[in-house]
DNA sequence: TTGAAAGCGCTAACAT
DNA sequence: ATGTTAGCGCTTTCAA
């Protein structure tokens, strides 16, 4: 018994043409019900599922949506992803979850896979500095959205936070503390957006110690607990991490080190993941709206759809969390 | 200029036939090396992006799996999820991540939609407990691996956790720990795998307390935050939680209500996600290999391409991890 | 209200 | 080594 072509099959046993069967599944109310109702009842009984190639091949819009970031394991994406999801949902889209790890050349393959299952569009937060496959990707039809990163010149829709404030937000309180010695945990190459925290950290502070950790071992954790030896060797008065995953195993390092925070070293991580307030000490840390972020995203990307669209921008603020592992500084440090 | 039917523009710049390119694209090694470079110069000139849809189409397998999970932001199945996408990677294989919310009715329409979309295959932890539509689903020709749920009578690939022996393992150590009076804090229906947790559980400590808690609101953490006073009003000496996530909400409800961790009751997580170690106090947690669970599953689901396959079922061990949230009874309980 | 027919972009015989 | 051809399952005019 053949279920070979679908649809097909269906009007055969519903004993109709293949574009009344085609006509129930997209416009049912011009099928006399009689009809519909036989036709219906032969796509139950087949258990009939339509092609969505098939579908998409006459040009019908993909429900898949693209989600390319630094990594889905990563709380913070994987809270964006799940905004991007719920966005998505009553528009009947999925999200087709990707990690880059920060590879332009991954991020590169990627684009050009989602563009090769001909997604309905991509949401992503650029890891190559070059926003030229990008917009080329957008010329040829694939809506993108950026997130996570201001549209600037481009000629896209994009979510952005204020990261630049974030980082400001960070320093700020840090030296509202006393702090003048200030340490940033960052990764060997930084993202767009973390670049610009520490941009804004830096616009507060003046200087800041670089450390710079390889994320590609293990976890960043265990990248951040490494690299703690380096962190004290600069002999700050404050760190600001790259985010809260990293400060977490900074704390751990740190421990181990037998430094003590906020007493020794005061600590501040990005995000504000849900185990930040419970940490020993609680995390100071600058709250991100990730679930927000990709709800907004997903919104942006439905909306390319439309006729008349034209892109946007929808802006997020990074907000200031202060907990207890940041402290006033006791002046009684080598510097201050 | 219309870029219309890819591979004819492309056929068409080269000078060759549609076929001749299409062998550039699956066999380069059979089309001559100058006719090889023209066509590839073309399609480069071109920016031609071969089309997904009209290949599986044609009956070749779509390079999109799908995975099925509780929540795609929950650390736990994030981490998941990065195992299979790398598991898949290396076969070129992408994963659409799709939360359930342990809703069988979206369950159920998220596999009708991966169905449709003609996916490679599903990788999935069922909500639903019955596994009737998955069966149907792989006798329809789409693979079907079940993570952390054993495949039991099914013909099924499966990759399963001895949920049985986690749940044994924290009963265990509580009851060496002098705990008798163990509460459990569940969801309202817990799912398959978390059921096999709470008996085995069962198993070690005889009778439990039983907490529910509706895992809908905002977050499963504030969830827990919230059932602190219920699991107080039970009067344990020690908690079990259903995973890391929920223990992190309970110990925020406990330190509302003043009440001390471990000295006035116990507290085990599940998961031992990476915060675990570092929360105040650390958690005794049972640890998951999730990243490797997966990855095992990709590894499975791509198995099921081969020639003469037959379902397997691989098995993964929890492993009881101690930290200071538990601590021996001291008896100067009400009851011990 | 329903049916016939023309493709969407591609692959895989098969023919040259 | 390259070209011709017949669909894959569906949507969509257009005709009946």
């Amino acid at each position: 018994m053949g279920d070979s072509n679908g649809m097909r099959e269906v009007a055969r046993a519903a004993g109709v043409s293949v574009s009344t069967v085609a006509n129930v599944l997209s416009r049912p109310s011009i099928v006399a019900p009689e009809t519909r109702r036989r036709v219906q009842q032969a796509i139950d009984h087949l258990g009939y599922v339509p092609s969505g190639p098939a579908r998409q091949l006459r040009g019908l819009p993909s429900p898949i949506v693209g989600s390319v970031t630094l990594d889905l394991a990563n709380p913070f994406h994987a809270e964006v992803n799940r905004g991007i999801e719920d966005g998505l949902a009553e528009a009947g889209c999925l999200v087709l979850a990707c990690s880059t790890d920060l590879r332009p050349a991954t991020e590169s393959r990627l684009l050009h896979l989602l563009q090769q299952q001909n997604v309905r569009g991509i949401i992503i937060s650029p890891a190559g500095p070059d926003p030229a496959q990008l917009l080329e990707v957008s010329r040829r039809g694939t809506p993108v959205v950026l997130l996570d990163h201001p549209k600037g010149e481009l000629d896209l829709c994009s979510v952005a936070v204020d990261d630049l404030l974030g980082g400001r937000l960070a320093g700020e309180h840090l030296r509202e503390l006393g702090h003048r010695r200030i340490a940033y945990l960052g990764a060997t190459v930084d993202p767009g957006p973390v670049a610009r925290r520490r941009q804004g950290l830096r616009e507060a502070v003046g200087t800041i110690l670089d450390v710079r950790m390889d994320v590609h071992p293990p976890s960043l954790g265990e990248a951040a607990a490494a690299a703690a030896e380096r962190v004290v060797a600069l002999a700050p008065t404050a760190v600001v991490c790259i985010n809260d995953t990293a400060a977490l195993g900074l704390l751990d390092g740190l421990e181990a080190l037998g430094v003590r925070v906020p007493d020794d070293l005061s600590v501040v991580g990005y995000d504000d993941l849900p185990f930040a307030r419970r940490l020993a000490p609680p995390l100071t840390t600058v709250r991100q709206p990730a679930y927000r972020l990709g709800f907004a995203a997903a919104g942006l990307l439905l909306e390319e759809g439309q006729p008349g669209h034209t892109h946007r921008e929808v802006w997020f603020q990074p907000e200031l969390v202060i907990r207890a592992s940041t402290a006033r500084i006791d002046g009684h440090r080598i510097d201050g």
